[in-house]
DNA sequence: GTCTATAATTCGATAGAC
DNA sequence: GTCTATCGAATTATAGAC
C-alpha cells in the first residue's frame, strides 16, 4: 500500500532529524546528514516537510505534545480538588512529565529526553517555535501558583518558574554524561530522583 | 605605529564576534558577518586567530577570566576565615561575580552577560571549550560545599550546584526580554535580585 | 511518492601581492 | 599586517523524469 510506504518514510525522516537535531542542534545538522541516518532520497524531505525548519518544528511538536498533556492532566487533577494544592504538588506536577521520559531507559527515550532539552537552548529562528510549544501550559502553571502564593508578585513567581524550566532542560540535556542520575538512573528511582528536585526547588519557591 | 593598529583589529574582531556569536551562536556566525561588523578584512582573522574556532576560545577566555578571577577571590577570603563559611556566603561568592556584569548597564556589559549565557549553552565542539574555562572554578566551590554540608554526598552538591549554574546561565541569556529583572534591573538593584537568587537555591541546597 | 541532477549560494580557509 | 582573489567543499532548495 502507497500510505505505509509514506507513513515510514516520514517517520524515519522524523526520527533521524530529532536524533541528529538532539545531539547536533538545528544548524549543526544538515538535511543530508538526516537523510544519510533515515536512510531515505533527500527530495523526500522537502516532499514531506517542505523545509529544514519546517521539519523541526514536527519534531518538536511530536515530542512536547504527549508532554504538555499529561502536564495538563495533573494541573486539572489539582484544580479539580476541593482544597487548594500546595507547592509540592504543583511543582510535582509540572517537572514530572519531562522527566518520566527516562523512565523506560531506551534509547529512544533518552534522544527524546536529549532532544527535549536541547530544542530550548536553540537559538534564531526556531528557538521561538520551540518555546511556543510550551509557552500557554507554563502560564497556566503560573497562574496555579499566583493562587497558591498570593503574597509573592506575579513578576518573581515568572522569573523563579523560569528558573525551574532552565533546570529541567539542563537535567534532560545531562543524559548523556549524567553523573547527575548516576545515583538515580535506575528505572525505580526516578521518582526519587523527582522528589529530591522538587524538595529543592519547592523552598526556594516559599522564601 | 603598527603595534596599535594591530591591537586595534584584533580588539575590533573580539568585539564584534563576542557581539555576534552571543546573538547567533558559534554555527549561526559567519566569519565573513564578524568582518563587516568590524570593519577588517577577512584575511585579518586568520592572520590573528588562525581559525573561527580558535576566535572563540579567545572571546570566551577574554569574558570569563575576569568574572572566575573574582569568583576565586570572593572564595579565598571565604577559605582565610576562621569560622565555616554559611551557605548562602558560599553561594553569593559564587553567583556575584557573573551577575556583577548587568550592573554597568552598558550595551557592551549586556553584550558580555549574553555570551557568557550563550557561550555554555553552545554544542560541539565549542561547548567543551568554553565548559573547561569554568570547570576548575567550579571544582573549588563544590569542594568547600562538601565542607560546608558534609552530611551530603558529593554528587547531590555535584548535580545540585550543576543546576545552579543552569540558572545562572539562563539569567544571563534572558537579558534581552529581561522581564525577570524587570522589577531589579535597575543599577542599585542587582544585589536584591542577587539576594532574592541566593535565597532561593540556598533553601534547596540544604534539604 | 521517489528518484537524479543540479541550481544558487555560502562557507571556512589559503595563496600571494604589497 | 593588510589586502584581493579564489579554491574547494558544503549547504538549502528546486526542476523534472519516472
Amino acid at each position: 500500500m502507497t500510505k505505509n510506504s509514506t507513513i515510514n518514510t516520514k517517520e524515519k525522516i522524523i526520527n533521524a532529524a530529532e536524533k541528529l537535531f538532539a545531539s547536533m542542534g538545528f544548524l549543526g545538522t544538515s538535511l543530508r546528514a538526516i537523510v544519510r541516518e533515515a536512510d531515505v532520497n533527500l527530495a523526500a524531505i522537502y516532499y514531506h516537510f517542505g523545509s529544514k525548519e519546517e521539519l523541526f518544528i514536527v519534531v518538536v511538536k511530536r515530542v512536547a505534545q504527549p508532554i504538555v498533556r499529561e502536564q495538563l492532566r495533573q494541573l486539572k487533577i489539582l484544580e479539580e480538588s476541593e482544597k487548594l494544592p500546595s507547592i509540592p504538588e504543583v511543582l510535582t506536577a509540572f517537572v514530572t512529565p519531562p522527566l518520566r521520559i527516562l523512565q523506560q531507559g531506551s534509547d529512544e527515550s533518552r534522544i527524546h529526553a536529549q532532544f527535549m532539552g536541547c530544542c530550548r537552548t536553540e537559538l534564531h529562528p526556531v528557538q521561538k517555535k520551540a518555546e511556543q510549544e510550551f509557552r500557554s501550559t507554563q502560564q497556566r502553571f503560573l497562574y496555579i501558583l499566583t493562587k497558591v502564593l498570593p503574597e509573592k508578585s506575579p513578576q518573581e513567581l515568572k522569573w523563579k518558574l523560569d528558573l525551574i524550566v532552565a533546570m529541567l532542560v539542563r537535567t534532560l540535556n545531562q543524559i548523556e554524561e549524567s553523573e547527575m542520575l548516576s545515583a538515580h538512573n535506575s528505572v525505580e528511582n526516578i521518582d526519587e530522583f523527582v522528589q529530591h528536585l522538587v524538595t529543592f526547588i519547592s523552598y526556594g519557591m516559599s522564601y
